[in-house]
DNA sequence: CGAGGGTTTGAAGTGCATCAAATAGTGTGG
DNA sequence: CCACACTATTTGATGCACTTCAAACCCTCG
């Protein structure tokens, strides 16, 4: 596990110290599809990495309409954001593609923050990275329609070095994606169905093939403020 | 000017060596309405620091539709992102309402951020909520309709603990706040009329009355996943 | 008083949502 | 291995919200 805990980006410039602190207190978990994590306003106790599968962060209003916040792969942590302040949870996570989390406190966090500046630096700077894509986010709901915004999201999933031929697989539902993209279901699969004929991509269940990206790019980015290589996180979201 | 500089916000926590050093490297510049104050992707130099009017934050596609991502008013900074990676700015800056800013160098501000835990802790929490407020300001794309933003927007510059009659000033421009909250200047002429019917508000020029916040918040927060006194930020934005 | 920008109003078009129903796909127990 | 149940996805028809284009109005300021 250490292993595990130790590579992951937003935690970088960790101490020794805070990592085994870290691992004598984390508890591993499995969790099936579906299952909750934790609840929107919850009492923050903990924080929790994601070293396997695919967690939703979402709120919802009273009358049960959902809201993504994000859709985490692995590699990343959540539930981290109450540290300061009240320490309650601003939104609600749930396992949507079975997962392993490690639970540890935030106390442990919090304390090496405080101390350490190295990882305070990368925190920032991670949050800032973030901060950035989340504009971007806003931008592509004013600015790009349905199509668009499907394909933007396929070249984020895309190394951005490939060359030629290149071939996706969707990393969860189409209905999830959709709601991911802010459009309903039927939106998106209609949606999905103009882009094919408009760039010439391929699609077949989850799996989604085409010759180059270069249709797709002059086809998506167009609308958008940002040239193509713009995934300049650590991965998608 | 001390003072000024010394009640941001976001740089509580600063030491007073760091508050001397920004005071004299930094320089207080006015700016009219409608001057650039930096251009995405100039090489960053310095943030700034305003001390009154409003800062326009865009970006632009290569059609020249703006997506606006923030406009600040008094006492906040901007530019200050860069202090990691490349140093490009990742927006532009435009003075919207005649503003007093100071210009200072980043490298004054990344050097305290690495040795003061205290301000670096105070920016982090800062980010935190800032970005908890982009994620309604996302949420409300989706889930709100035109005339509800405007009431959550109205009710964000409102002092929440207002009794009874209420008074407030849209701080710019009509076609500014539009595109602020994602819409054309049309729209907003339109959602502004049907809120008023909707409401009961009164509408003279730039100036909102209403006798009570309550049919403004029933019909604007009823689609949020957050509850009225939503704006737990320093100030509306 | 006239020019120009901000704001409103009107008419028409477009994109997405919604409701309804068909189809495909998946996992289950027999 | 098949039939059933259930969910995910697609397709169709319709309505509404917002955009777009056009023009009028209003207000301020030289």
């Amino acid at each position: 596990m250490g292993d595990s805990i130790r590579s992951i980006p937003i935690l970088e410039g960790g101490s020794d110290s805070f990592f085994d602190k870290l691992e004598a207190a984390a508890i591993g978990r499995k969790y099936g599809k579906g299952k909750l994590v934790f609840v929107h306003e919850d009492q923050a106790e903990n924080f929790y990495i994601l070293t396997s599968g695919w967690v939703k962060l979402f709120r919802e209003t009273l009358d049960g309409t959902q809201s993504i916040i994000d859709i985490l792969p692995a590699g990343h942590t959540f539930g981290e954001t109450p540290i300061f302040e009240g320490g309650l949870y601003p939104y609600s996570a749930e396992v949507v593609e079975a997962a392993d989390i490690y639970i540890a406190p935030l106390s442990i966090l919090k304390e090496e923050l405080e101390t350490n500046t190295k990882l305070s630096m990368n925190m920032l700077s991670h949050l800032i990275r973030y901060k950035r894509q989340q504009d971007r986010e806003l931008e592509h709901m004013t600015v790009q329609n349905a199509p668009q915004r499907i394909g933007c999201f396929l070249l984020r999933l895309v190394n951005q070095s490939e060359q030629g031929s290149v071939v996706i697989h969707l990393p969860y539902d189409k209905t999830l994606l959709a709601a991911r993209l802010g459009m309903q279901p039927e939106t998106f699969s209609r949606a999905l169905a103009k882009l094919k004929e408009q760039t010439g991509i391929r699609v077949n269940g989850a799996t989604v093939e085409m010759d180059s990206l270069d249709q797709l790019v002059s086809y998506s980015c167009a609308a958008c403020s940002s040239e193509f290589p713009c995934n300049d996180l650590t991965d998608c979201k």
